[in-house]
DNA sequence: GTCTATAGGAAGATAGAC
DNA sequence: GTCTATCTTCCTATAGAC
């Protein structure tokens, strides 16, 4: 059972790292939510931090990875953003809670935020876009536009609405599933408005 | 002096709410700030929440007039919209920890951050940008598109940057102040992403 | 490994003197 | 109004029995 317990801690921390965030999350939560009790969840991860980090690495990983092969594929700048996009808007879609989590994380608790993303070992790495950006300009094929404000302008449409989704669902009042349809339908949005904003 | 000690408190309150947030502010702190004791911050703010919406009101109230004003202004839609980046690319710029704040306490503390905004007297209204895309629809002007779409691509474009700038600033090694150089900028970048966005 | 009991400390809030 | 002292509660983490 031993091997079983760690995992099974570890996936209700998951779940109540992303509800509740770092400081808002409770050990003794964790520990029920495992069905165990503290003293043993202390056993297991001997703080709260680096039962967090754990937690955390545990979460990037599933996006990551992907993400790192569309990237690196044989594959058209327009395929990749396309796909880039389908990636993101699907984990987001079946973790809603993830960028606010984030972000609450990278503003409150940075020392430890980064510690766990330097732990899973990747690095974003926007190089090919910034290339094909680059070139397209000395080519006179595309407007001139800094590379970065382009990455920052899909990554805002593709993350923010799932950070504005409570405000969203309040003021205009449609339901949490209703919210998910529109940000799947963002998808074609998203990839026609940054294709477009590259034209002359 | 009474009057005066109330106002220490409320203006070193919001700045340490926008620091540490509702969860990461310790009253003590804050009557350090305003160089009194705990006793006599509980004397004017009765407790911690009673601080804290007071605060929220008065942040918000440095953004949703002037918002407001230009809404209901006399001008075209799009000299609306360059005003309205403007309103809040200014007012981010001078506040760049607002956005981490606030979508913090919506996902965190979201009974307490709803009741903030209520007490503002104002709400939310996007009537103006989506009677003119449905106009523009029907008159054949403009592509079809869901005008909430359309506000939930601006709002990305222009809060979204300040969220990420830990981030960026962390793996672009870039400093705090070219990164606020960066937002300037983009205003007329998403005014022209916006605009574009909307044609056939 | 798993449990109970508890140490040790921090935070919000109150009581009461001046 | 302003202060000091204290109450109460809650949290992380450890000690030690089984």
């Amino acid at each position: 059972m031993s091997e079983n317990t760690k995992e099974i801690i570890l996936s209700g921390a998951k779940e109540i790292f992303l509800e509740k965030g770092f400081q808002g999350a409770r050990m003794r939560d964790i520990a029920e939510r495992a069905n165990i009790n503290k003293g043993l969840l202390h056993y297991y991860f001997k703080s709260k931090k680096i039962l967090f980090v754990a937690a955390f690495k545990s979460i990037a990983m599933e996006l990551f990875p992907k993400l790192e092969n569309v990237i690196k594929s044989r594959r058209s700048f327009y395929e990749k953003i396309e796909l880039i996009i389908d990636i993101y808007i699907e984990l987001l879609t079946g973790n809603p809670k993830l960028p606010s989590f984030i972000f609450n994380e990278i503003n409150y608790n940075k020392d430890i935020f980064f510690e766990s993303i330097l732990s899973t070992g990747f690095v974003p790495n926007f190089t090919m876009i910034k290339d094909f950006i680059n070139n397209g300009i000395e080519e006179n094929k595309l407007i001139k536009i800094d590379p970065l404000q382009f990455v920052l302008n899909g990554l805002s449409m593709i993350i923010f609405p799932f950070l504005i989704q409570p405000i969203v669902v309040y003021f205009e009042n449609i339901s949490g599933d209703e919210y998910l349809k529109l940000m799947k339908m963002r998808k074609k949005l998203i990839v026609d408005t940054l294709i477009n904003s590259l034209k002359k």
